[in-house]
DNA sequence: GGATTATATGATTAATGAATCATATAATCA
DNA sequence: TGATTATATGATTCATTAATCATATAATCC
């Protein structure tokens, strides 16, 4: 695979890769939220989100449209969320894997 | 969701985010190989890939076995490969968008 | 046992990332 | 216009990461 693809693929993944910005967007699973709405849910730093946000926007993860003084924030491709529950069920197999091991001693 | 899982989600995530990385595992697509075999294929500094492929295995990505003088490795789950094609696939919409964007100039 | 091959690891460097505080900007409303 | 609400951003700090060189370990073969 070429190398620019395997970078994009990275970025993306990078993305995705942090704890506040999978609160995000688990959070946005019901569609599109007010930044206002964000940070209270997720118990975050208004500055911190803010970043986190423009990051993932960054990175398409992500699309922002004003409303007055609000942002309103979505979730851009809802194939993001397969990818998120692929990781749930790896982690999943990861666990049963390690059951079947001590179940063994 | 739980912050423990979020972590651990994004442990996986981290893990599978970089370039090296995700060469390595597409190099394993077609099941194990030894390390010796990875270093030239994908043209990597040996203690490089050494080490990527010690926190792949930390990460649960990916497995090791000795074989002689051989650290034979394989990917663990292959909805490993499932995830890194649902990247792909969201990078293509991605590209598509960008093109829509282009042809209404 | 000594040479060879394959891998791992300590130490270092440079880059990047996340969080926080303080402050700036921008839209709305009274 | 001035106050309020929502968001963004500069500066800073601390932690993590990737890459590299040199060297260590470990298995195999002669």
């Amino acid at each position: 695979m070429e190398e620019r693809v395997l970078e994009m693929k990275a970025e993306v993944l990078k993305a995705l890769a942090q704890p506040t910005r999978l609160k995000i967007l688990e959070f946005l699973r019901n569609g599109e939220r007010c930044i206002c709405e964000i940070v209270p849910a997720i118990n975050g730093e208004q500055s911190n989100i803010s970043r986190h946000i423009s990051l993932m926007q960054k990175s398409h993860l992500v699309s922002t449209r004003k409303d007055g003084v609000k942002v309103m924030v979505k979730v851009k491709d809802p194939k993001i969320f397969e990818i998120l529950d692929s990781i749930s069920i790896v982690l999943k197999n990861q666990v049963s894997e390690q059951s079947k091991l001590m179940r063994s001693l």
